[in-house]
DNA sequence: CTCTTGACTGAGG
DNA sequence: GCCTCAGCCAAGA
């Protein structure tokens, strides 16, 4: 399903729509996936018009399963509430378990 | 065209 | 295992 019609941003947003419900993925995994893992940064990047995209950005975070991007959401701890409301465990904004509910798009597509 | 910003990552101390 | 530094790349001013 990789069109290169779709822009950077666009491919991003593919991909994390296809995260499985309880599940996660790195902004690293994501952009591996497009063939940037150099741009892993642009991921989070294009996860700010997300909201819009109704995109599951709560389920996107950085290689160690923190939620380094919870700033972006409401402001609070609506992020973590999101993933917990999906079965996953969160402390101190640190995903528990992560490697269990960690979604690779190179391994799982 | 150049400079700055960033929801990242890997390597080194 | 934690902290710091540097590299990488795309978009906006």
């Amino acid at each position: 399903m990789q069109q290169e019609t779709l822009n950077f941003f666009e491919k991003v947003y593919q991909v994390a729509l296809l995260i499985p419900y309880g599940r996660v993925t790195s902004y690293g995994a994501i952009a591996n996936y497009l063939g940037a893992s150099r741009s892993a940064r642009m991921v989070g990047y294009a996860m700010n018009g997300s909201v819009e995209k109704n995109v599951p950005a709560h389920r996107v975070v950085n290689r160690k399963g923190l939620l380094t991007g919870k700033h972006h959401f409401d402001g609070t701890n609506l992020m973590q509430q999101l993933l917990e409301s999906e079965g996953i465990q969160i402390m101190d904004n640190q995903i528990q378990d992560f490697d269990k509910v960690f979604w690779d798009p190179v391994k799982e597509l």
